[in-house]
DNA sequence: AATATTACCGACCGGACGGTAACAAAATAT
DNA sequence: ATATTTTGTTACCGTCCGGTCGGTAATATT
């Protein structure tokens, strides 16, 4: 499960046929459908424990009372994290490909993923700590931003998670831009 | 040729046959095989013409006497603006699957377009209007955001595009923490 | 000992796709 | 008018891939 996952993540899911998940397991396609009963099925399990993975980091560090500007670093600094970790298969699942049922469990992972940081958002809004316009096109910013990571692969990106995650926050934050 | 682009942009260049395109031109694909040698020079040709016409917008409203921040400004506005038309292949392009010359174009299109980001960056470091700490990050934030629009595909992307720019650039300039 | 259940395999199917060979009709030049 | 180049077409090939079929060891249950 956790090979499937990687190997979605270096080759893409249509490019990662069944026998080279299988043989990453050392079986064969059809021990595959023993245990799946199709190739989206793998992809569901995937993104399911990838969300799983990020609640579990999440819910490590969060702290409900902390200003909602501290919120959405702990969300950037968890995502930018797993994101390294190979995890988190939802980014690179294409809702093209995927059955209608598979697009609905899809969107409402994402949608789960969405909505927590846009909670953390408002709650900044609210506290006085975070000033925006629509809360929408920033959390699709911020999720674009880190999600791109996926595409840095091989070369550019010999820097350092900690790194990263620390300047995005410091431009989402507090931008680039001097006085 | 705008057809191909708009259609691996819509369904991704693995999904989009050339069958597909061919049917789009109202023709059959050996005839495309007379225009093009083969269908990654045909993304290629995408490529190469979604940079030009980059190009030709930004020199329209580009000022190397401006500062570096609305330099940078200028470039994001021009980026989104480009992609909300459904040109610019190079973000489709997946370069796993391009021969290792294809490759080499594709990526020196992108090199091309983050050093001109990198540059008004720099810029705008060193006369002032900007203030970060590692150039290569920020780029790669910007782009990531911007890029990341193509898959927000249907849904989402009510929004106007001028909104999305107007916020994206105001998050990236002035951050959206509160002192 | 007989019977299920679990976990796996080799061989194959049908369809899609990139690409090609051989040939036909316009368009253009002579 | 004829020859030639440009631009198409129909029909096909090889390959890859998701998925299936029938069968087989090994383990657990009765």
């Amino acid at each position: 499960m956790a090979i499937a996952s990687t190997m979605f993540r270096e080759r893409g899911y249509d490019r990662t046929s069944l026998d080279d998940i299988a043989a990453g397991l050392s079986i064969t396609k059809p021990s595959l459908y023993y245990h799946f009963a199709s190739k989206e099925e793998i992809l569901l399990e995937c993104i399911a424990r990838g969300y799983i993975l990020f609640q579990q980091k999440i819910a490590d560090r969060d702290d409900i009372r902390l200003p909602g500007r501290e919120r959405v670093r702990i969300f950037i600094e968890c995502y930018v994290d797993l994101l390294q970790d190979n995890v988190l298969s939802m980014i690179v699942a294409d809702e093209r490909v995927m059955s209608d049922a598979g697009k609905a469990k899809s969107r409402n992972y994402k949608r789960m993923l969405n909505r927590d940081l846009l909670d953390r958002l408002e709650v900044g809004r609210k506290d006085g700590s975070l000033a925006f316009d629509d809360a929408r096109i920033i959390s699709f910013g911020i999720f674009g931003m880190v999600n791109w990571m996926t595409h840095w692969q091989s070369g550019a990106l010999q820097i350092d998670a900690r790194a990263v995650s620390d300047q995005f926050v410091a431009m989402i934050l507090d931008g680039i831009g001097k006085p």
